[in-house]
RNA sequence: GUGGCUAUGGUGUAAUGGCAGCACGGGAGACUGUGGCUCUCCUAGAGCGGGUUCAAAUCCCGUUAGCCACCCCA
């Protein structure tokens, strides 16, 4: 009953430094790139999911947690592209811009089974390009995710890039795929027959080795493409190579929603285990205009926190506080150091204050481990006298000061 | 969702059916008003529910959670 739900995690203080770190590098380094937040609600219709992430896919069939209040039928957001697809075209962005580059840092929702990098409730940090199909925006679009593991202190990732190519060279890549694996379809593992039949793709990265067998002498190439997915995807290649971001090829590269198309890419980290995948993305081409019509292209990449988090192998520890530390002893003395605590903090100066009753030195311990830069001693003493006992907690040394001085001494400190 | 492994103070661990121990942490103290180092003492434990047994942390069943692989995906 007191217990958190399976896959949700508290982060606690400790952890929340990290957790600020990667927001904050991740908002400077979107608005350097000039993208912009969008907050959308992490409650959402069931049906925008439904018809946008394909009727097969895992997360429609089994993985969405749904809420049913009276006649609505409401989940929990499981991705962050398709809410903000939704609140570009409902919010009209599309008829007053001819396109907008938005970044989302929040909570998804889908129900796995959890495992290391794998939650029920996980963030993601994404970002989404929506209205151009210039190949100069993927290049963007794979350059921003590089600079961002550059400033989250992410090393040793590898970039995987394919091209799925248009709607049109993916559905005949699938139809060509199921006509030469037909044949074979009683020696692939019982989920690749059940993806020949739901997504074929999907078989191109099975595990099996077996399946990675036949997979391989099918010798696949891009030739599938379109002329002008091939020019498309050569210009990606080239551009990127041009600003010295190395990626790897990968033509068994594939994703899991139905809304991609052309560019693919998948950042990888050998520190995850299973869930190796950081971050990923793509283009989907086709999945504004499947809601408003006219041709509304796009791409858009999102990382996983968690997982950035476990790739990371610093600590991050917030640096030292210059922290005042206040102690009061007896309650007199305790009157007056709220006073003082306040017009401390009044003075934008950081101060916290002991109200333990415990001994001096039980007090000297916590102002010790609550990392204080002095200490501000006020006791029978002190108040006779109209002073404060201030105490620098690095060298030991320490003088008396008087009250009304205390402040502006503070300041110069 | 499938298969498997694990579960001991706040944390990390030890004890192979017979007194639950250690380290860290936390608290108090070692010149009655001074932290960090050291020392002393104290503190606190078997995820939950059943079963087997004279006796269970230990064996069995269930459950919950975490992890591993698959699956899925960020």
């Amino acid at each position: 009953m007191f217990t958190r739900v399976r896959g949700t995690q508290d982060i606690l203080p400790q952890d929340s430094f990290s957790w600020q770190e990667v927001e904050e590098g991740a908002r400077r380094i979107f608005s350097l790139y000039g993208y912009q937040e969008i907050r959308t609600p992490i409650l959402e219709k069931a049906s925008l999911f439904n018809h946008s992430l394909g009727e097969t896919t895992e997360i429609v069939q089994k993985q969405m947690f749904e809420i049913k209040h009276s006649k609505d039928h409401l989940v929990l957001r499981p991705e962050g592209t398709v809410p903000v697809v939704r609140a570009f075209l409902e919010n009209n962005l599309n008829k007053t811009k001819d396109a907008g580059k938005f970044y989302y840092i929040g909570p998804m929702f889908r129900a796995e089974r959890p495992q290391k990098g794998r939650l029920r409730q996980f963030h993601h940090i994404g970002a989404e390009a929506i209205g151009s199909i210039s190949p100069y925006l993927d290049i963007e679009i794979i350059s921003l995710s590089d600079r961002l593991l550059k400033e989250f202190g992410v090393k040793d990732y590898e970039i995987v890039l394919n091209s799925l190519g248009c709607s049109k060279d993916k559905a005949g890549f699938a139809e060509e795929l199921r006509s030469r694996l037909k044949g074979r379809l009683a020696k692939l593992c019982p989920d690749c027959q059940k993806r020949y039949k739901r997504n074929v793709f999907r078989i191109l990265d099975c595990k099996n080795a077996a399946c990675k067998k036949i997979i391989s002498s099918l010798s696949l190439t891009c030739d599938y493409l379109c002329s002008e997915c091939r020019s498309h995807f050569e210009s990606v290649t080239r551009g990127l190579e041009s600003i010295g971001i190395s990626c790897q090829l990968l033509p068994s590269l594939v994703r899991g929603l139905d809304y991609y198309t052309r560019t693919v890419f998948e950042i990888r980290h050998n520190r995850l285990g299973s869930q190796d995948a950081l971050g990923a993305g793509g283009r989907y081409d086709n999945l504004v205009s499947r809601f408003a019509g006219g041709d509304t292209p796009a791409i858009g990449f999102a990382f996983g926190v968690e997982r950035l988090l476990l790739a990371r192998d610093h600590h991050c520890v917030p640096c030292a506080r210059c922290l005042i530390y206040v102690i009061p002893l007896g309650q007199k003395a305790e009157e007056k150091c709220i006073q003082l605590l306040h017009s401390l903090r009044s003075n934008q100066i950081a101060a916290d204050m002991d109200y333990s009753g415990r001994s001096l030195k039980a007090k000297m311990r916590q102002a010790n481990e609550a990392n204080a830069g002095f200490c501000v001693i006020i006791g029978e003493n002190e108040l006779a006298k109209g002073v404060v006992t201030l105490k620098n907690m690095a060298c030991g040394e320490q003088e008396e000061v008087k009250q009304e001085e205390l402040i502006e001494k503070i300041k110069n400190l």
